[in-house]
DNA sequence: TCTGCATTTTGATCTGTGTCAAGGTGGGGA
DNA sequence: TCCCCACCTTGACACAGATCAAAATGCAGA
């Protein structure tokens, strides 16, 4: 038996919830394409979202069956889904799997604290740019593209959703982006796509040391 | 073979940098005694501790061999290491090991993401409560005791190191543990010595639901 | 095409935390 | 015992980003 037995697909739209923290997992899942969020809200109302899921990127604990976060589509998304039990199953039964599931949560607890220096050390500014330049990767990355150059994305977030990964208001986040492109490190069409004539230029303003950031 | 079988013990002191990130790692290693940070540093100075190692806890990554964070004692300091190879043959061979630290990994990262919610979102003095609780929660579960009630705590940090964890400056961290001293959230003897006489009032400050936070 | 509403931008002002600058405090070594 | 020095506290002021408030944009549906 392997994965490709036991999955299936669900699609959801840009806005809905798919799984409320707290709720009973009867999946793990990865993404297929578009982009959803994972989000802790505080009782008053406060938002951080604590992790951004792309094409690939895995959601679900083996071993755990509530849900820690609550997960959002903020694009129209695709999600391949294997039932909780049958993947435990398998992966009982197949070390690679849980090799490979172990190296992704590395790679997520390497993003997770890399976003703890953005979010404890960075300006408003720094913030964004760093916002962008991951966007950007990701997106080239998708695409077989170096992440070099000149550079077209579509945010997959809106002003608030980036406010909620960023540790900021809304506002700011629409002031820093108008400031970035009265300097020239992005050129807007639409609210949502950004043109980034040049990546290191990016980079700098992201404060990151030159080498690059995150890997992947 | 087993794990005691190619274990070494090695001490710090209070302020020593075990590894300096982008250091070759030779071991893996866990905590004894004491109490450790994980850090990152940008160009210009600005630090953020991105994890607190308390005893029990598990430093190093099977796989990869440059340190991506500096490891700094924060008190005097017992480590029990592992030849990172003799590691990674034993844990080719013991599935039990790999699950262990696939279980210890997925616990770093919902801290981790629990650290995202309190830096992008919590006030400074949310944010000198919720440190304080952690602190509480691991020592009363060292000492085998319930994290309830009246708790006495001697903290493992400077005031600069806290600063550094919870993306503040030293003066705010002062100021903001002389508040809580002056509205009866906590006592102080001497700087590191703090009495919480109330734990739930002390979560309550925390601005964290009141069913507790982090487990462990 | 026009309308309505969610989203975004921009402006004015406020405030929490940072910055700069003095003092305090206490424990270890002479 | 006393002194020194690292660590901490407190004060005055500055400023980045939050908050409150309007106006502009742009897309979906009539």
């Amino acid at each position: 038996m392997s994965l490709d037995a036991i999955k299936y697909y669900r699609s959801f739209e840009a806005g809905q919830t798919l799984i409320w923290s707290g709720d009973r997992m009867e999946f793990v899942a990865s993404v297929v394409t578009g982009v959803a969020t994972l989000s802790q809200v505080m009782e008053d109302g406060r938002t951080q979202t604590v992790g951004l899921l792309f094409p690939s990127d895995f959601v679900g604990r083996p071993g755990r069956d509530t849900a820690p976060y609550n997960v959002v589509a903020t694009t129209d998304l695709l999600m391949c889904c294997f039932r909780k039990k049958p993947f435990e199953d398998l992966m009982a039964k197949t070390p690679h799997i849980a090799q490979r599931l172990l190296e992704m949560t590395l790679d997520e607890l390497d993003a997770a604290r890399e976003w703890l220096l953005l979010l404890g050390r960075k300006t408003a500014r720094e913030k964004i740019a760093s916002l962008l330049a991951i966007v950007a990767r990701r997106d080239a990355s998708l695409k077989m593209l170096p992440a070099a150059g000149k550079l077209v994305i579509d945010l997959p977030l809106t002003r608030e959703a980036m406010a909620d990964y960023l540790g900021l208001t809304l506002e700011t986040v629409s002031r820093q982006m108008s400031a970035l492109k009265r300097d020239g490190v992005i050129e807007l069409e639409g609210k949502r796509h950004v043109t980034i004539p040049n990546f290191d230029r990016l980079i700098e303003e992201a404060g990151d040391d030159t080498d690059g950031g995150i890997p992947g």
